[in-house]
DNA sequence: CGAGTTTGACCTGCGC
DNA sequence: GCGCAGGTCAAACTCG
């Protein structure tokens, strides 16, 4: 199921960063008597210890979105329930960031952030976080979807999946920015697309259509992800939706038992996925 | 009336 | 140690 892949992909980076200088809570919250404290301390985990996964859309693609004044009337709409529990200003820019906390299910960990854009106030970012091993709940609406809605990783798939690189990364993966993008076809949106997806030179390829929820944006065009790889002028603008993974080599292993991967996720190594293509084309072709 | 939102206060992490 | 910025709490409020 999907979300042995989440727990998988959390517990593995957990063993990466949960060396013992950094693993815990910090002492201060540890040894705290005083009874809000003591439980702000234990909901207020180390931020070390939240994977965070970050993902851009185009307000024009959010269903309900609407926006009062510099606030969100509504936050991106998912397959998951958020409540939100905050708001802040941010230094630096004009939009606040919303917090918002997953409802699907009692006493889940994971969060997510919701801004604008400062580059591109046009681009909602969405930053979903969740604490190593904890499990996503279900889509609270697996409704619509015939294909893998259920069984496909939340949000934090959506983020593992679907992002590149996460900002901290951003730099590291600057040069891979010109590498091509490679779309297989141009077929319109009103059907799950079968051949969406594209090329890094090293990197891993997502076909997009095999993430259900990741449509449940319910967007009529493209949906880019937070990654200097994925940039618009980089992107055919022909209502294309393409998921990348770059795989840099200390990722590698996070993805090594990929038998855990639910089975509606299909991810193509580089090369594969052209075969692939070419041998559903060919399929195609001669049933048709 | 329950669920969600708003918002000021408080806590934590981090840089200096 | 101090101050700043980000993140969370929780009471009050709104909405269906």
């Amino acid at each position: 199921m999907g979300g042995r892949f989440i727990n998988n992909f959390f517990s593995q980076l957990e063993e990466s960063e949960n060396s013992p200088e950094n693993s815990g809570d910090s002492p201060r919250s540890a040894v705290s008597n005083d009874t809000k404290i003591a439980s702000t301390s234990s909901s207020k985990r180390s931020r070390r210890a939240i994977q965070k996964r970050v993902v851009s859309v185009p307000i024009k693609d959010i269903e309900g979105f609407r926006l009062k004044g510099d606030q969100m009337s509504a936050p991106p709409s998912d397959s998951w329930a958020w409540r939100k529990y905050g708001q802040k200003p941010i230094k630096g820019s004009p939009y606040p960031r919303g917090y918002y906390r997953c409802s699907s299910s009692k006493g889940c960990p994971a969060r997510k952030q919701v801004e604008r854009s400062r580059a591109d106030p046009n681009m909602l970012v969405v930053t979903y976080s969740c604490e190593h091993n904890h499990p996503w709940p279900a889509s609270r609406n697996h409704h619509h979807n015939n294909n893998h809605h259920a069984a496909a990783a939340p949000a934090a798939a959506a983020a593992n999946a679907a992002t590149s690189v996460s900002e901290e990364d951003e730099e590291e993966e600057e040069e891979e920015e010109k590498k091509p993008i490679i779309n297989q076809t141009n077929q319109s949106h009103e059907i799950v697309p079968e051949f969406k997806f594209a090329k890094l030179d090293d990197g891993l390829l997502i076909q997009a259509s095999e993430f259900g929820w990741f449509t449940d944006f319910e967007s009529t065009s493209c949906i880019m992800l937070e990654s200097p790889i994925l940039t618009e002028d980089r992107i055919s603008t022909d209502n294309e939706m393409a998921m990348i993974f770059t795989m840099r080599e200390d990722d590698e292993s996070l993805f090594a038992d990929l038998g855990e991967l639910p089975e509606c996720s299909t991810v193509f190594r580089r090369g594969i996925a052209q075969r692939e293509a070419e041998q559903r084309r060919h399929s195609l072709a001669t049933t048709s």
